[in-house]
DNA sequence: GCTCATTCGTTAGTCCCCCTAACGTTTGGA
DNA sequence: TCCAAACGTTAGGGGGACTAACGAATGAGC
């Protein structure tokens, strides 16, 4: 077991107040933490939130293609390629040319990808609530309604 | 100039109401779009955010040591190796060894580092601006609240 | 006074995410 | 028919956060 690294991360106390109150700044570590309980109880499972989101955009808007999983999840193209290739080698997902269009191919959940994105689903909810721990359910959802109009306004174009 | 792009990010009216929902996420989405914007606002003075906070600190709590700046800005140890060898070579801040103490720098601000504090705290500034367009006085302030709970209840140990 | 764990600055290198560049194939519109 | 565009794919860059290890220096406990 190594050491336990006593220089990593900032002593909240002594932060200056002009960077405690930069949103910017703020978002970074926000994001920080929620990419560190996100990948620790996606990884209890062995997937990752790339794998956890191509598979829900599957469930929901049903068989796509690669180039639509990408804009429907953010996932760029070429990591697309990636994570299709583990759940396809894990049978969670597949994928075959469009008989109609030989350029693409037509991803499809699996029945064991349903099963398995049910495990999934209940490890995420389970780190939102471990990230979101100090908020009460309506400042929750007040924080979400805030971050989906930045990400909103920011993607547009 | 490159050709856009046009597979990088998400078309938001795609994206499937359970991934558009999570809290991560949606963190995730608005840290990406918040580096993007401060950095290049920086940038525009050939500035990083490191060497702001580094900067902002030193103004804040005085001299220190890289120890203490690491702490303070949440700056690993050996990356601020680095931001202090780019801001001493530029002449914003002063490296001596403490005669108390000869494992320890004393880091100061130089004369001209406060100048160009001045000149990236207005930058900074833009660049909140951009960043949280979309939002009310008030809403910037919630915002800016949640965050805070979250960065110190998951800083603290 | 010594010993030894600890701290400090530093270097090197890893991992992940996001992105660019380029390519061969296939399609569809001018 | 020709050419621009879209598709999947491969290779690679760059930044941010981190680990591991090291020599030098310090200081607390014996």
């Amino acid at each position: 077991m190594p050491e336990r690294d006593r220089h990593a991360r900032a002593d909240p106390a002594a932060v200056p107040p002009r960077l405690r109150s930069l949103a910017s700044r703020l978002l970074g570590r926000s994001a920080g933490h929620a990419d560190r309980i996100s990948n620790a109880h996606l990884a209890a499972a062995g997937a990752t939130r790339w794998q956890y989101a191509t598979l829900v955009t599957l469930r929901d808007g049903g068989p796509a293609s690669q180039a639509a999983l990408s804009d429907r999840t953010g996932i760029h193209r070429s990591d697309m390629v990636a994570v299709l290739g583990e759940l396809t080698e894990t049978g969670h997902a597949r994928r075959v040319p469009d008989p109609a269009d030989r350029r693409r191919n037509i991803v499809t959940l699996t029945e064991a990808g349903q099963a398995r994105l049910g495990v999934l689903d209940h490890l995420v909810d389970q780190a939102q609530d471990e990230l979101l721990t100090p908020l009460s359910a309506a400042e929750r959802g007040e924080l979400v309604r805030l971050l989906q109009r930045l990400d909103e306004h920011h993607s547009a174009r």
